[in-house]
RNA sequence: GGCCCCGUGGUGUAGCCUGGUUUAACACGCCACCCUGUCAAGGUGGAGAUCGUCGGUUCAAAUCCGAUCGGGGUCGCCA
């Protein structure tokens, strides 16, 4: 098109009189029958024409047959309105096109649902027209922050000495961590590609390189089930850094991310340095490793408190080796016996608890149905260490200490949405650090890393390897944010006696080890500077900077549910003969084959 | 795999609990006509859903029950 375009967005009364080309989308028509009044929109934003049948005939006869979403150019003068035709809700609300020109350029079907509103739709049809989504405001603003925000981060990267270096997306399976996409190879029948996880050990190769500060924002595919934060295929602020410790590192993401976030706009403001937690003081004081501490309503331990009181459910767990905890609901007595019982109780019973008990404390006394178990003494005592008032609730599971710190930890941020006790605009940047190097699978009994093995372990627990490996600490760190986990990042080990050790506290004997990382091990050999880093998921501080509830509300063509793309139909069966050129046969008839519509050939 | 929520014209909702005056209502959109200043334009008229699907209960089902499909949330899973 060579004709010299204007953005609708961008007429001001300065521009009055000057004459212009606008291309656009037709957001509403207003017909009088003669004046015809049409809303073009396009990225900028929307500009009014007037179209006149007395001065341009023509452009009116074109202006009557147009509908909205047709495709328009409309040539015209730029005039301003008077001061009470002046419409303050729209950037260019102080000036009009008068058209002189109108051509459709696209006619338009009537939309599956409104663009020009931002009614709520149902998802998959959403999806499925995902091009008319993406022209709706909202969408468009997610992903231009989203490109801002990612373009600042580069700019900050790059301007602290990283270099951004692209690893492979075609990369040999780790069995370890989450289960891989894999890619068939034609030219070796019966091996396969994998897509990366993430490209911890190219980084770390990188590292090994001597390239110094390695960063890039890394397409990362995991096959797992998806969240309202998850799917299958992400980016991450991917970092590692040589030569460093911790605070190195935390230094980087904090300058990275803050900086980042206010040149992007995004809701709230970020202050560094982000404040510390160890992951014990965490689980201690919220029950998670990703507290929201925008928030009291801390975890309040009543084990010793309740030891030997009356009251059966506690004292057999407490005998019995487990803890007793509450969170003290400030202003809870207005829950009722049915709110706890029902609802409250449900958010424990998910997470294993077997119930939830529950005191008042009002202006007569401690209330509810467990308040009798107790003697005067100890429910001074109760209120002495929850620190509730009159007119507080307090609730409390008494279990195993996973199953207490999960329970209450997920019912404190439920108690807290419920109840609104966050401020929305409010970003509580948290590092939680020293998490533990094992955790023992509940199911295998098996000792796996919580990170991935190539983590360091705290200098003052390394001999602890062998006799203790569940009680030691990690050079791990999370990022949270609000309650979401953000990313994550560890010093990595660089010692070989030490690699040895932890492989084997996770029962990684000599050849497994060769075999599964035998790469890097080599490379360790050639002088391997001390490196650490992290990587940080760009869709859900998006998603906080933007006050998303949902990571598809931050991505342009995400997958549903279900791992599907519904727009193209991905996942979808392929041709017999691709299938026979990579020597492979299936041997179970999809279930469900049909997408929702097949990709129409070009 | 478990649990929870949702499924009514093109879109968003009401009706469902307490089955029957609903020929299934409302708003937006759509179609036609009228209309010189609107900007969520206005007016008049019109088309459009047998209530996701299947089965059951009942004289009678959008409404009650069961199953199933689809969408979402969540637990498990995500080194």
């Amino acid at each position: 098109m060579s004709t010299e375009r204007t953005a609708c967005g961008a007429p001001r009364a300065a521009d009055a009189g000057s004459e212009v080309t606008v291309f656009g989308w037709v957001d509403r028509r207003r017909d009088h029958g003669n004046l015809i009044f049409l809303d073009l929109r396009d990225h900028s934003g929307i500009l009014q024409v007037v179209i006149s049948p007395q001065t341009a005939p023509a452009a009116h006869a074109a202006a009557h047959g147009v509908r909205l979403e047709y495709v328009l150019r409309v040539r015209g003068k730029l005039q301003p309105r008077t001061a009470q035709n002046v419409n303050t809700r729209i950037d260019t609300g102080e000036v009009e096109l008068h058209a002189e020109e109108c051509t459709v350029l696209s006619v338009a079907a009537t939309p599956p649902f409104p663009v020009n509103e931002e009614t709520d739709v149902e998802e998959g049809l959403r999806l499925r027209h995902r091009y008319l989504d993406l022209r709706r405001p909202r969408l468009q603003r997610n992903l231009r922050r989203r490109a801002t925000f990612i373009a600042k981060l580069r700019t900050v990267m790059t301007e602290m000495g990283f270099t951004e270096i692209e690893t492979p997306m075609m990369i040999r399976a780790t069995p370890e961590g989450a289960r891989d996409y894999l890619v068939p190879s034609r030219l070796q029948h019966g091996s396969f590609y994998a897509l990366p996880q993430s490209p911890q050990l190219y980084k770390q190769l990188c590292m090994v390189a001597g390239l110094d500060r390695y960063f890039q924002v890394a397409r990362c595919m995991r096959d797992e089930d998806l969240r309202a934060d998850r799917q299958p295929e992400f980016t991450q602020l991917d970092i590692e850094m040589s030569f460093v410790d911790e605070e190195d590192v935390f230094a980087v993401l904090e300058r990275a991310i803050s900086t980042a976030w206010t040149a992007s706009g995004f809701r709230g403001a970020i202050t560094t340095p982000f404040p510390r937690l160890t992951w014990h003081e965490a689980m201690d004081r919220y029950g998670v490793d990703k507290p929201d501490v925008r928030f009291a309503m801390e975890l309040c331990d009543l084990t010793e408190t309740v030891r030997g009181c009356g009251f059966r459910v506690f004292n057999d767990a407490v005998s019995s080796g487990g803890v007793v905890k509450g969170i003290t609901v400030t202003g809870g007595a207005d829950l009722t016996r049915s709110d706890i019982e029902g609802r409250l109780t449900d958010v424990v019973r998910t997470f294993k608890a077997r119930g939830l008990a529950y005191l008042w404390r009002r202006e007569t006394g401690w209330v509810g149905g467990i308040a009798k178990f107790f003697s005067a003494a100890e429910l001074e005592a109760i209120g002495e260490a929850t620190g509730a008032s009159v007119g507080d609730a307090v609730l409390m599971v008494a279990d195993r200490p996973s199953v207490v710190a999960a329970a209450l930890g997920a019912l404190r941020n439920h108690v807290a949405r419920e109840r609104s006790l966050a401020e929305p605009d409010e970003m509580a940047m948290v590092w939680v650090t020293e998490f533990p190097m094992f955790e023992r699978d509940e199911e295998t009994g098996e000792v796996t890393p919580l990170h991935h093995p190539f983590t360091m372990v705290h200098s003052e627990d390394v001999d602890l390897l062998e006799s203790e490996p569940l009680s030691i600490r990690s050079r791990a760190y999370d990022i949270v944010l609000n309650g979401r986990e953000i990313g994550s990042g560890s010093i990595r080990i660089t010692d070989p006696a030490i690699q040895r050790r932890v492989f084997a506290a996770m029962g990684i004997d000599e050849d497994a080890a060769q075999r599964k990382f035998g790469f890097l091990l080599e490379a360790f050999q050639y002088g391997v500077p001390p490196h650490g880093g992290f990587a940080a998921g760009v869709e859900r501080l998006v998603m906080e900077g933007l006050g998303e509830a949902n990571i598809r509300d931050v991505i342009a063509f995400p997958k549903n549910q279900q791992a599907q793309e519904p727009m193209t139909g991905a996942p979808a069966m392929v041709e017999e003969e691709q299938l026979r050129d990579l020597g492979l046969s299936l041997s179970l008839r999809p279930v469900a084959p049909a997408p929702p519509r097949a990709v129409p050939p070009e």
